[in-house]
RNA sequence: GGUCCGGUAGUUCAGUUGGUUAGAAUGCCAGCCUGUCACGCUGGAGGUCGCGGGUUCGAGUCCCGUCCGGAUCGCCA
């Protein structure tokens, strides 16, 4: 036989070849004397025949297959009839007819089918993911994921990056996310952590006169999971010397240019719109946010500061914020108990303690607050907020950060559940003017927004030690429809610059040379200026493969209790292998 | 760690105030069928109602615990 063609090629032009054919068998439809197969590979689907006038060996064979079967068929490509062409199938309008076919392997029936494992559980999903996976829809998000990085390796290596590699085992850092960690047999009682992220590699490769990395690295992470979140994931890693924020900047926006040209054959505009960190917050109340529709946070907080409505007036007089969405035209979609019972409780979750409303008629507000706004303070707050007939306002009043999240998903909620996004735009933003420090209540210190190698931005350097919180970052995130695609920083380089963000960290000097000291050395043999970005690739693949999880964008992903449902990982491991490594194991006892 | 939702044929689900033999669709198996493409028709098999305990004359249904999956808050420098 002569080498196998894809199925999915097969065209009219082939009309009157003999070929030979390798796959699964799809759908099998008998008829009795005449058998139908859908035979699928990787490239598509092809129908293929099976009848006594071309072989009555093979359609004899053909009554023994089952889905899922592998086959080989050697047959002839014919054109079908006019009213038997199938306009669903891009290889409808030929077929081929089976002269002799041969069982490469056979099935045992499937724990789910393969056109129906849409709608199976995820977990069975998993569990047999080398089935899940043979669907058109995940062999089209893998293809997808992989010409984006395709995409940016071109891209990356044209502009002179090299594609470089960071240990997997390293150090433990305490800051940040829980690592992971790996006993060392060697070192008894010592382990070797996984990587968060390359960070202090790529660094120190500038330090080693690389000047331009990239990887894409695989990162872990032990805490908890979520749609847009696995323990181990991968990102588009990379790191430059000698360039500013907006060398970077644009360098990522050609990129993503390139990107959505290559991958989805879509174009974008650059420069993407930057916003304020501060100014995200206020208006969205998130610093990732979705700007593909509207409904942004009015801020009535002056407006309401002597209203005799304690709700507002109390957080409005005391450092708080008292905010509104105007779910325009909405009054009438939503009764008051779909408000009480639904959107309030939903607020609840931020931290809300609850979700005053009023809803606009006639020129007038209805509903249990209305008659605490002063004449005055209506006529404000229509002005302010565009309000018209018809609209719902949904008030938060707190402490700024609980108006701004509970509002802020809100917001979200309602963007998705009154249908006002649109599903076809791709909205890059950046993120900027990040502060460098936020204040953790729990450990009493100030801790790094971002990471403790971020460098302030020149002009607040000397307010590191007074007005810690009011110091900005050289940071950097890129955001798209939401969600945080990525971020980066200029880096400190500077050996002095990084003993005091240290310090104001609250590090002593031994414990930041215990666990930084080789980046204190480094920074003092001629740390060049530099610094970079990452970008998480399976959130990248989700957004661009129209997915809702990126378990949909990883071959075999954990579930949320981090467990491996394919190979039942973790697993216990044996008391010889844990002897080796020196560990006992505490068992709980009741 | 918290909150919420779910777990019933292989699969997706229904199952009423607790009631006698737990259903449907699809898949599977068998028979028939030469133009199907979600083929059709006829028949059949298929159940630890996640697991453990409790209440009850009686539990898929109610209660407690537990496991698994999902969403979410905390967490994620």
């Amino acid at each position: 036989m002569k080498d196998r063609i894809k199925v999915g090629t097969l065209r009219t032009d082939h009309v009157g070849e003999t070929v030979t054919l390798k796959g699964w068998v799809h759908r099998r439809r008998d008829l009795g004397e005449l058998i139908f197969i859908d035979l699928r590979d990787q490239s598509g689907i092809v129908q293929i025949v099976f009848n006594p006038d071309y072989s009555k060996q093979a359609l004899q064979i053909a009554e023994t297959l089952r889905s899922e079967f592998v086959i080989e068929v050697k047959g002839k490509v014919i054109k079908r009839d006019s009213e038997t062409v199938n306009p669903n199938l891009k290889t409808g309008e030929i077929e081929v007819t089976v002269s002799e076919v041969s069982i490469l392997n056979k099935s045992k029936n499937l724990p789910f089918l393969i056109h129906e494992a849409q709608d199976v559980s995820e977990d069975l999903r998993l569990k047999y993911r080398y089935i899940d996976l043979r669907r058109e829809d995940m062999q089209r998000t893998f293809k997808i994921r992989h010409q984006i990085t395709q995409s940016v390796r071109n891209f990356l290596n044209e502009n002179e990056f090299l594609e470089m590699e960071t240990p997997i085992l390293t150090k433990s850092t305490p800051e940040g996310a829980r690592d992971y960690l790996v006993p060392s047999r060697v070192h008894p009682g010592e382990f070797y952590a996984l990587p968060q992220s390359p960070q202090l590699f790529k660094q120190l490769l500038m330090m080693s006169g690389f000047e331009r990395y990239y990887q894409i690295a695989r990162c872990f992470r032990d805490e908890d999971l979520r749609a847009d979140r696995q323990p181990e994931f991968t990102q588009i890693d990379i790191e430059t010397a000698f360039s500013t924020s907006e060398d970077i900047i644009r360098l990522i926006e050609e990129m993503m240019k390139r990107l959505m040209k290559d991958v989805l054959d879509k174009d974008i505009t650059t420069p993407f719109e930057r916003i304020s960190y501060e100014d995200a917050l206020a208006r969205f109340g998130s610093d990732k946010p979705d700007t593909r529709f509207g409904m942004e946070l009015v801020h009535v907080t002056d407006i309401v500061e002597k209203s005799d409505f304690k709700v507002f007036s109390g957080p409005a007089n005391s450092g708080g914020k008292v905010c509104l969405l105007n779910v325009k035209g909405a009054s009438n979609q939503f009764t008051r108990k779909d408000i009480d019972s639904g959107l309030t409780e939903f607020v609840k979750t931020y931290g809300a303690k609850g979700l005053a409303w009023v809803k606009v008629a006639d020129g007038e507000m209805t509903g249990p607050i209305a008659k605490f706004f002063s004449k005055e303070e209506k006529t404000q707050i229509f002005e302010r907020a565009n309000v018209e007939d018809g609209d719902l306002l949904l008030f938060g009043a707190d402490k700024a950060k609980i108006v701004y999240d509970s509002l802020g998903a809100l917001r979200l909620k309602l963007g998705k559940d009154l249908n006002l996004i649109d599903d076809s735009l791709f909205n890059f933003l950046w993120v900027v003017d990040w502060p460098l420090l936020e204040y953790d209540e729990d450990a009493k210190r100030y801790v790094a927004a971002h990471h403790p190698f971020t460098s302030p931005v020149a002009e607040d350097i000397d307010k590191l030690k007074t007005e810690p919180e009011n110091v900005r970052a050289n940071a950097y995130d890129i955001v798209l429809n939401g969600y945080e695609l990525g971020g980066g920083s200029i880096r400190i380089n500077q050996s002095e610059m990084q003993d005091t963000m240290f310090e104001v960290l609250g590090f002593t000097q031994e414990s930041a040379r215990e666990q930084f000291g080789f980046l204190l050395d480094a920074l003092e043999y001629g740390a060049p200026p530099h610094g970079g970005v990452a970008l998480g690739l399976d959130r990248m693949v989700m957004l661009l493969a129209n997915k809702t999880s990126i378990r949909d964008t990883i071959l075999f992903p954990k579930t949320a209790s981090a467990s491996d449902l394919l190979t039942d990982a973790p697993g216990e491991i044996s008391e010889a292998q844990l002897a080796e490594l020196n560990i006992k194991v505490m068992k709980e006892e009741e």
